[in-house]
DNA sequence: AGGATAGCCTGCGGGC
DNA sequence: TGCCCGCAGGCTATCC
């Protein structure tokens, strides 16, 4: 369940591991995980980073980006059940399973290997000669970045929008970066009902709601992310986050409010957890 | 055209 | 002990 924060927190651990380091080798090991535009068989230079020195990583929403100092770029989604971590040279791979690619990296003072798993196949990889395809051809879609958003910001793209603002949260086009926890989290730390209607949250409320998605999103990134089940850092460590969740996962416990039961609901086919009590349907006048 | 729904995929835990 | 089922939820494709 990587979303932004584990995201961020993956970046920031793997960027002192790769940056400067050249990829000697790409092995490519599930084809149809290098998804859009067709990749060559070979892996020619600079395909999936293939012979090029590694210069900077970008994340925007819960899409990483390893960009190459010579203009070309990978993008990585973790989907569901993705991983990217590090291995120093010498180790043997662990869950070696359902690994689709591992990179040889050689730098001045490290050698070692960058290695992407992932179980259920939804996350993927996406090859571009440069980063400004990737962002016209992957990123164009995505809206704006949910550490950054504004309470105008959510207004103007879903303001007018007749749907839940649990649904809308989820829309990556809406905003990038949100998933199920961090959306009933920041619900819930707004005191917004998931079932209230885009169209009938006033402008305090969409402020309220930009400033908790913030809020709750930074707190889980300095936390080192929510490990639920699959997600580890770029060194393989778990993240704590999951420890500080008011809402996510606790349906029929208490409200750590006021002391209510927490509801559970299906929204949307996904599983949300509220509190009836400090998120009313119908807000006070 | 916005919004709802189905489907992709594996692992795990509960019930029998 | 082992099997079956439901659930987890990232996204895209498709339908209404």
């Amino acid at each position: 369940m990587p979303e932004l924060p584990e995201v961020e927190h993956l970046r920031r651990t793997l960027e002192p591991l790769l940056v400067g380091a050249h990829v000697i080798g790409v092995q490519l090991r599930r084809r149809d995980m290098l998804r859009g535009p067709r990749a060559d068989r070979r892996l020619r230079h600079g395909c999936l980073l293939n012979g090029t020195r590694i210069a900077f990583l970008l994340r925007h929403g819960k899409h990483l980006a390893i960009v190459s100092d010579c203009g070309s770029a990978m993008g990585i989604h973790l989907g569901m059940s993705g991983r990217l971590w590090f291995q120093p040279q010498g180790e043997r791979l662990a869950m070696a399973d359902h690994v689709h690619c591992i990179w040889r990296l050689r730098s001045a003072h490290q050698h070692g290997r960058l290695i992407f798993r992932d179980p259920r196949r939804f996350g993927g990889l996406w090859s571009y000669d440069s980063i400004d395809s990737l962002r016209t051809d992957r990123w164009r879609r995505l809206g704006p970045d949910a550490l950054q958003v504004s309470g105008p910001m959510l207004e103007a793209h879903l303001g007018s929008s007749a749907r839940a603002i649990k649904n809308a949260l989820l829309d990556q086009r809406a905003l990038a970066g949100v998933g199920n926890i961090y959306a009933d989290e920041a619900l819930f730390t707004a005191a917004i009902h998931p079932l209230r209607l885009c169209n009938a949250l006033s402008g305090g409320e969409w402020k309220r709601l930009a400033a908790a998605v913030r809020r709750v999103l930074a707190a889980a990134i300095k936390a080192g992310g929510s490990t639920i089940r699959d997600y580890r850092d770029g060194n393989g460590e778990l993240g704590h986050y999951a420890d500080r969740h008011r809402v996510y996962g606790r349906g029929g416990q208490p409200c750590l409010l006021c002391r209510g039961v927490l509801s559970r609901a299906v929204i949307g086919q996904r599983s949300s957890v509220f509190c009836r009590q400090c998120q009313p349907a119908v807000p006070a006048a």
